[in-house]
DNA sequence: CGTAGCCTTGACCGACGTCAATGATGGTGG
DNA sequence: CCACCATCATTGACGTCGGTCAAGGCTACG
């Protein structure tokens, strides 16, 4: 999912309730439980009935669909502070999956007591439309460039957003040193990324060969650096001209 | 966009408004003003400023987005009761263009008073939600079938999408006869679709040419039948066995 | 040391895009 | 009623991006 309740409404000013700011991991009123995924553990599959939306907490978490043919779809990655699973509130059943590419902590609010605060706190609903929003801007922007541009665009551009959205995430929500997502995201003030091509590849909808491949194109053109250690950004100038990164939509622009 | 208001509260029970229904033409306590946009004419464009959103009355309309490369991508089409630029609730300037595809007849009503609607009556958010939540399942579905479905595939899901949209539309919907949208869609109780290929290949992200090639495959596989009059479905079980038509999201389910 | 993930690389092939020419169709004005 | 034009659709030739298959390497971990 990915929508960010905090500052969606800080920005929004003229509101009666600007500047007013929700702790998305403890809304007012509603009680919450923590959850706990594990490492490729599943959060919650299609069809399981669906009666919790989620934030996420710490770790990084992703939503997908199998395809007929039984392809893996990732629709988004959840950073900290990312709502999972608003489908919940119009759905009594999930249709699409989240699992987690780390261990993640989570908290859960009940979909009734989050229905029912939607209605006596009208600043949340907005939230909700704001991230909402935000969600339908990635998505419509991910189906452009997956309709029509070559691999190593698209792939340069996911480099783009998830390092974008990982700052934003880490700016917002930090976590202490020893949670922090290490295995993955961040180092110091620097930033890389680990995460397995497959994940790129079924979010982009490109085979993992082919990933494989136009990484090391973009490794051979000095744009980025690969080893254990994940992927470092080499020259963001030459991969923001790549991707063609402008006039990106204002939630995506830090960075 | 597509995101209908009334049925949403309906179908939703348990609620302290269940059953209130909100007539989209005319939402409570806000002023509209007619809007009429000629075939081929842009409601508004990309960088517009965004104070209005908009419901179709009569007609169809597409939103859609140019890439870099100057090749427009088709987000949505949006048919009579659909909700249009729902984007200026969040932003300022419009990220996309809505033009129409016939003559078509529109509500204006203005982002202040729709925002300050919102806050005094939930109902109206909670419908926002839900019309939200169609459009991204919309939205998903087609990256999904975008990013992995060979063309037959994807046309065919398509076409049978639209079917039953615009079967859903004009039931909730009905015009007159004389408004009838009869340049496009329907004739009587049966079905028939008159778009240009173009429409279909922007939406899908595909050529123009193989649009017209894989068409014409339909046709001769028996599934459909193209006259100067638009396509008629010949063969409905057959499309929905090529599309893989099942177990699609509640919402597309009419037919 | 062996096994399991994950990544890389090569050979091959097919779906789909591009270019370009040719055909319908329908609307407009003389 | 016909000439003309714009729009849209069709068809063929050709190229290429990216998928599939298959084999082999690199860590990492028990």
């Amino acid at each position: 999912m990915g929508w960010r309740i905090p500052e969606a409404l800080k920005e929004r000013s003229g509101q009666a309730d600007a500047g007013k700011s929700i702790d998305p991991f403890s809304i007012c009123n509603i009680s919450s439980s923590p959850v706990s995924v594990f490492k490729s553990e599943n959060l919650y599959s299609e069809g399981n009935s669906a009666d919790h939306v989620y934030v996420v907490r710490s770790g990084l978490c992703f939503s997908f669909r199998y395809d007929e043919d039984g392809r893996r779809q990732i629709i988004d990655l959840a950073f900290p502070g990312d709502f999972i699973g608003l489908e919940a509130l119009t759905q009594a059943r999930f249709v699409s999956s989240v699992s987690a590419l780390t261990q993640a902590e989570l908290v859960a609010y009940s979909v009734d007591d989050f229905t029912r605060q939607c209605y006596d706190e009208p600043a949340l609903s907005r939230a909700l439309v704001e991230c909402i929003a935000k969600e339908h801007a990635i998505l419509t922007k991910r189906l452009v460039g997956v309709a029509h541009s070559p691999a190593d665009q698209r792939i340069a551009h996911f480099l783009l957003e998830i390092r974008s959205r990982a700052l934003q995430s880490s700016k917002l929500h930090p976590v202490s040193e020893g949670t922090r997502n290490r295995a993955l995201i961040t180092a110091g003030g620097d930033f890389n990324l680990k995460l397995p091509q497959a994940i790129i590849a079924d979010t982009l909808g490109l085979s993992i060969v082919h990933v494989s491949r136009t990484l090391s194109k973009l490794k051979e053109e000095g744009l980025i650096e690969d080893s254990s250690a994940g992927i470092r950004y080499r020259n963001l100038d030459g991969l923001k001209a790549l991707a063609l990164w402008e006039g990106i939509s204002p939630w995506l622009e830090a960075g």
